[in-house]
RNA sequence: GGCGGCAUAGCCAAGUGGUAAGGCACGGGUCUGCAAAACCCUUAUCCCCCGGUUCGAAUCCGGGUGCCGCCUCCA
C-alpha cells in the first residue's frame, strides 16, 4: 500500500512516489507578513505541518521549506499606514507568526527563507529569463512574457484565451500583454528598494518562491503546497517562471486546501469577519483548533463559528479523557492481568486502520474517527476489574503515536504547558551553548510575557511562575 | 462568459459501484454515597430532484434546482 496524493495538475488521486527515494522536498507558500495571521493562514499550516509530520511517520526524509514573503505593496502600505518601515514591520509580524503556529503545533520548517534573504537568487533568476527571452524589461519593470511559455494554464485548466478575457492592464503597466506579469517592480520615490541590472526597484510576488524552491530544494520538487487560491494565478505563474528557465517539472504533486468561511461567509477583510488567530488563542485552547481543522478533510471547505468550535472541544475532550482514565488507572491498580491477544490486536489494528485511511489523501477526518473507535476500545478495557500494565502502557503509547503524527498532544493543559516551558527551556539552553543569545533572550522574554521567570543558577535553569 | 467545487440524520462530517464511519445533541437503561467518567440500547429503509447505465449506485452518465470558489491582492 502506497499513500496516494490528490494533484491538483491532474486532478486525481496518484500514488506517491517521491523523486528520489525515500525524500520528500517539500514547499509551502508562507504569509505575507503584514499582520498577524487569521485562521484562514492557519489552515495550510496545520494542514501541510500534518502531512509532513505523516511523511515523516511513513519514513520518508523531508525537507520543508516554507517562505516569508517580507517586502510587497502590502507591507509597504501597512509600513506608511503604522508610521514604519518595512523591515520593522516584517520582523514583528515574523516573530508573531511562529508564536502563533507554534501555539497551534506546527513545527518550523527546515528553512524559512525571506525574500530579502534571496534577493541575487531572485535577481539572478530574473536574468537569466531575460536571457533566455521569456521576459522583457520595460521602464525599470521586467515582465515575463507568458504566451512565450508553452502550457501555461495547466495547473488551473484554463486556455490561455479564456485567461485573457479576465486579465487586465493597471493604469500606468508597460506590459506588452495583459497575461504578462510582473518579476521586477521599479521603486517609486521613497519605497524600499534593491539594486539590480534594470534599476532600483523590488520582485515582484511570483517569483520569490521559484527562486527559493530552487534555491532550497532544486529544479524539482516533490510537492508543492497553499490554498487553493493560489492556484491561480501565483502558482501558475511559479511553474510559469521555473519551468521555462529550469526546463524541468516544477513539482510532481500540487496540493490545495480549501477556504475557511466565517457563519458560511468567506472571509475578507471588507467583511471584517476575519478572525486572528493572535487572538483567538486567547480564549480557546490551540489544540482545540487544530483538531477542528484535522476533522474535516483538507480539501473542504470549513465553516468557522464560536459554537461549532465548542463542539470540537466536547469532542476532543472525548479522546482526552480516555487517555486522562488509561493513565490514571496505571498509577491506582497493579498488575492484576495477564497480557492479552485480543487487545494486543485492538491495537494493532487500530494503527494499521490509521495509516490506511491517512495513506489516503491524508484523510485526517477518518484518522480521528478511528482515534474515537479506539478510545471507546480503551474504556472498555478500564471496564475490567483486572487489568494489565503492559496493555494500557500500549494504549498509551499508541495514543501518542497516532495524535504525535496529527500533531496534537493529549496531556492536560497544565502539563501541556509545563512540557511548553521545560522545551523552551531546553531549546534556550542550546542556543546559549550555541552563543545564540538573542534566540536565548528572545524566549526568555516568550517566557516572561506568561508570567514565567527564568532563573540561571550554577545548577542550572530553574524557573517559577510570577504571580 | 471560462474553469471548478459542494448538496449525506437536529447539527458537524467521512464514505466515489456492493448495500449508510465517527463526533455533538436527544431519549431509554446499567454502574454510582454524591458527582464525574464509562458502558449498553435507540436515532438516515436511505444520501437535493428527475431520468438512465448496472445483478447492484449516495457513489457512474444525462438533465434540473440551490449554494460556493477561482478567473483581480488573497491561505
Amino acid at each position: 500500500m502506497s499513500i496516494k496524493i490528490f494533484n491538483t495538475m491532474t486532478r486525481q488521486k496518484e500514488p506517491f512516489v517521491p523523486l528520489e527515494e525515500g525524500k520528500v522536498k517539500m514547499y509551502v507558500c508562507g504569509p505575507t507578513v503584514y499582520n498577524y495571521i487569521h485562521i484562514g493562514n492557519a489552515r495550510p499550516a496545520i494542514v501541510f505541518d500534518t502531512v509532513r509530520r505523516y511523511l515523516e511517520y511513513r519514513g520518508y526524509d523531508v525537507q520543508f521549506i516554507s517562505n516569508f514573503t517580507d517586502v510587497d505593496d502590502k507591507l509597504i502600505k501597512a509600513a506608511n499606514e503604522m508610521g514604519s518601515d518595512v523591515p520593522t514591520i516584517a520582523e514583528k509580524f515574523i516573530n508573531a507568526y511562529h508564536e502563533d503556529t507554534c501555539a497551534l503545533g506546527v513545527q518550523k520548517a527546515d528553512a524559512h527563507p525571506r525574500v530579502t534573504e534571496t534577493m541575487p537568487e531572485i535577481i539572478e533568476f530574473i536574468d537569466n529569463l531575460v536571457k533566455k527571452g521569456f521576459a522583457y524589461e520595460a521602464a525599470g519593470d521586467v515582465y515575463f512574457k507568458t504566451r512565450s511559455f508553452e502550457g501555461y494554464g495547466k495547473l488551473s485548466h484554463q486556455s490561455i484565451d479564456d485567461l485573457k478575457s479576465g486579465a487586465r492592464i493597471e493604469v500606468g503597466e508597460k506590459k506588452e500583454d495583459p497575461l504578462d506579469f510582473a518579476l521586477w517592480k521599479a521603486a517609486k520615490e521613497g519605497e524600499i528598494y534593491w539594486e539590480s541590472p534594470w534599476g532600483k526597484g523590488r520582485p515582484g510576488w511570483h517569483i520569490e518562491c521559484s527562486a527559493m524552491a530552487k534555491k532550497y530544494l532544486g529544479d524539482s520538487i516533490d510537492i508543492h503546497g497553499g490554498g487553493q487560491d493560489l492556484a491561480f494565478p501565483h502558482h501558475e505563474n511559479e511553474i510559469a517562471q521555473s519551468e521555462a528557465l529550469n526546463e524541468a517539472p516544477m513539482a510532481k504533486y500540487w496540493m490545495h486546501n480549501g477556504y475557511i468561511n466565517i457563519d458560511n461567509e468567506k472571509m475578507s477583510k471588507s467583511l471584517g469577519n476575519f478572525v486572528l488567530v493572535h487572538d483567538l488563542v486567547r480564549e480557546q485552547d490551540p489544540q482545540v483548533i487544530r483538531f477542528f481543522m484535522l476533522a474535516v478533510h483538507y480539501r473542504n471547505p470549513i465553516n468557522f463559528s464560536q459554537e461549532l468550535l465548542e463542539v470540537a472541544e466536547t469532542s476532543l475532550n472525548r479522546i482526552r479523557t480516555a487517555y486522562e482514565n488509561l493513565k490514571h488507572r496505571l498509577t491506582v491498580t497493579a498488575d492484576l492481568a495477564e497480557d492479552s491477544d485480543k487487545w494486543a490486536k485492538v491495537i494493532d489494528d487500530t494503527r494499521a486502520k490509521f495509516i490506511t485511511d491517512m495513506d489516503d489523501d491524508f484523510n485526517t477526518a477518518n484518522a480521528i474517527s478511528i482515534l474515537f473507535d479506539f478510545s471507546k476500545e480503551a474504556n472498555v478495557y478500564l471496564q475490567e476489574r483486572n487489568t494489565s500494565k503492559a496493555v494500557i502502557t500500549d494504549f498509551i503509547h499508541l495514543f501518542d503515536e497516532l495524535a504525535g503524527v496529527l500533531g496534537l498532544t493529549l496531556q492536560k493543559e497544565e502539563e501541556l504547558l509545563d512540557e511548553q516551558i521545560e522545551a523552551l527551556i531546553e531549546e534556550r539552553n542550546q542556543a546559549r551553548k550555541d552563543k545564540n543569545f538573542s534566540r536565548a533572550d528572545e524566549i526568555r522574554d516568550l517566557l516572561k510575557e506568561q508570567n514565567i521567570i527564568l532563573e540561571d543558577t550554577a545548577q542550572g535553569v530553574r524557573w517559577k511562575r510570577d504571580k
